[in-house]
DNA sequence: ATAAACATGCATTTTGGTATGTATTTTAAA
DNA sequence: TTTAAAATACATACCAAAATGCATGTTTAT
C-alpha cells in the first residue's frame, strides 16, 4: 500500500486508537502488542510507529483524546446553576454517560483497573489530566461557595475538605461500578449516594 | 549456598514477598523482574522459582499473604456496636491502619495504581479478595439493619443499596488519598465524609 | 541416602524499536 | 500546464535486548 489523502490519514489515526482500546481491554496495557493493534486497525505495525513513538505515546494519545473529546461533547449540557441540586444534577449528567457510551465506559474501565500508571504514562497525559480535575473541582467548589454564602450549608465547614470528599464520593461510586462485581445503575447510585452525602452537609 | 533448616526457609519466603513488594512498586508489575527481586531479597532467581511458579502466582501470595495478614491483625480491635458511630469507628480504624502502616499502605497504593488486575491474578486472589470483601459489607448491612430496626434510619432506604453506597465512598476517599495528587490526613477524610453521609441517612 | 533449598547456566521466545523499501500525493519550478 | 522533486503514509524485514522458565548443579539438613 502507499500514501492516501490527508482526511484517510485521519482515519486511520482514529483506527489505530480504536483498535488500540479494544486491544488494552483484552489483553491488558503491558500484554498488548503494536502488532496486534496494527492488525485489528487493519494495517501493520509500520502505520502505527508512524503515529507513535511507543506504547507510552499511544496509550498517553488514547487518554487525552477520549477524555478531551467527551468533555467537548458534554460541555453544552452542563447545568449552569449553582445550587447543590444542580451540582447533583451534573454527576449525574457524567454517570449517564458512563451508562450510555459503550466505548467510554470501556474507557474508563481500562485506565481504572487494566493499566499502570508509570512514570511515562503519566507524565504525558498530567496536563490534560489535571486539567480535567481542576475543571471538576471548580465546578463542585463554585456550587459550595455559593450554597455557604447563601446560608444553606451547615456552619462551620471546611469547603476545601468538603470538595475533596464530593469528588471521592463521585469517583468512588464509579470505580465500584465499574469493577466487574457490582453491575447496577451508575446514575442510580449517584443520584442516591451523592444525595445523602448532600443531605449530611446540608443546614 | 544450599539448603537451610524450615524457619529459614520460611524467612527466605518472606524476604522474596517483601522485595517483590518494593520492586512492584518502584517498577510497575509488568517491569519488575525476577531477577531483581531475587537480588533485592539477597537471593537469585532459582530462589524465587523455588516457592512461585510465575509472577502471577507472586503476586497473588503477596496479595492474600497482606490482606489476610492485617485483616487478622485487626480484627481484635474492631468495635463491637451496632450504631452507625460504631461503624464510624470501625473505617477510621482502617484508615488509621493506613497512615501508620508504611508497609500496607505501599501495599494498597500498588494494587490500586501499580498493576493491571489480568485474568491470572484475579482468579488466583478472588476467593481472598472476596472474603475480605464480603467481611466488610456484612459488617455495613449488621449495622444498618440495626440500625433501621431501632428506628434510626430515615424510612423507606434501599438498605442494600446503602450498603453499595457507604462501601464504594470508602473505597473513594482512600483511593483519592492513595494517589499522589492528594495527600492530607486519610484518617479525617474518612471521619468527616462518612460522618455527613451517615448524618443524611439517619432520621 | 535422600530430598529440600537454593545457585547457576542456558535456550527460547517475545517484542520494542529501527532501518529500509515503495507507492502515492503534494509541492513547486520551469 | 507539465513534470520533476520532495515529502507523506504506510509495508516489510530485521535486530538486539531481555526476560521467562527450565534443566541441571551443589550443598546441607534430616
Amino acid at each position: 500500500m502507499a500514501r492516501k489523502c490527508k482526511e484517510d490519514a485521519e482515519k486511520t489515526r482514529q483506527a489505530v486508537i480504536e483498535a488500540a482500546l479494544d486491544v488494552f481491554s483484552e489483553k491488558g496495557y503491558a500484554k498488548a502488542t503494536f502488532d496486534e493493534i496494527a492488525f485489528r486497525a487493519g494495517f501493520t505495525k509500520g502505520a502505527v510507529y508512524w503515529y507513535f513513538r511507543n506504547k507510552a505515546d499511544l496509550v498517553a494519545a488514547l487518554i487525552v483524546e477520549y477524555m478531551e473529546r467527551k468533555r467537548a461533547e458534554i460541555s453544552k449540557d452542563i447545568p449552569l446553576g449553582d445550587t447543590l441540586d444542580d451540582l447533583l444534577n451534573y454527576f449525574v449528567l457524567w454517570a449517564n454517560v458512563l451508562k450510555e457510551d459503550v466505548r467510554f465506559s470501556k474507557f474508563n474501565r481500562f485506565i481504572i483497573c487494566q493499566m499502570e500508571w508509570s512514570e511515562a504514562v503519566v507524565s504525558r497525559v498530567q496536563k490534560s489530566l489535571s486539567t480535567q480535575t481542576d475543571w471538576h473541582l471548580e465546578k463542585i467548589k463554585q456550587v459550595l461557595v455559593a450554597s455557604d454564602t447563601r446560608g444553606d450549608l451547615k456552619e462551620g465547614l471546611n469547603l476545601d475538605l468538603v470538595v475533596e470528599i464530593v469528588r471521592s464520593t463521585y469517583m468512588g461510586i464509579v470505580f465500584s461500578s465499574l469493577n466487574k462485581f457490582q453491575g447496577g445503575d451508575i446514575a442510580e447510585k449517584i443520584k442516591v449516594g451523592l444525595g445523602f452525602l448532600f443531605d449530611g452537609i446540608r443546614k
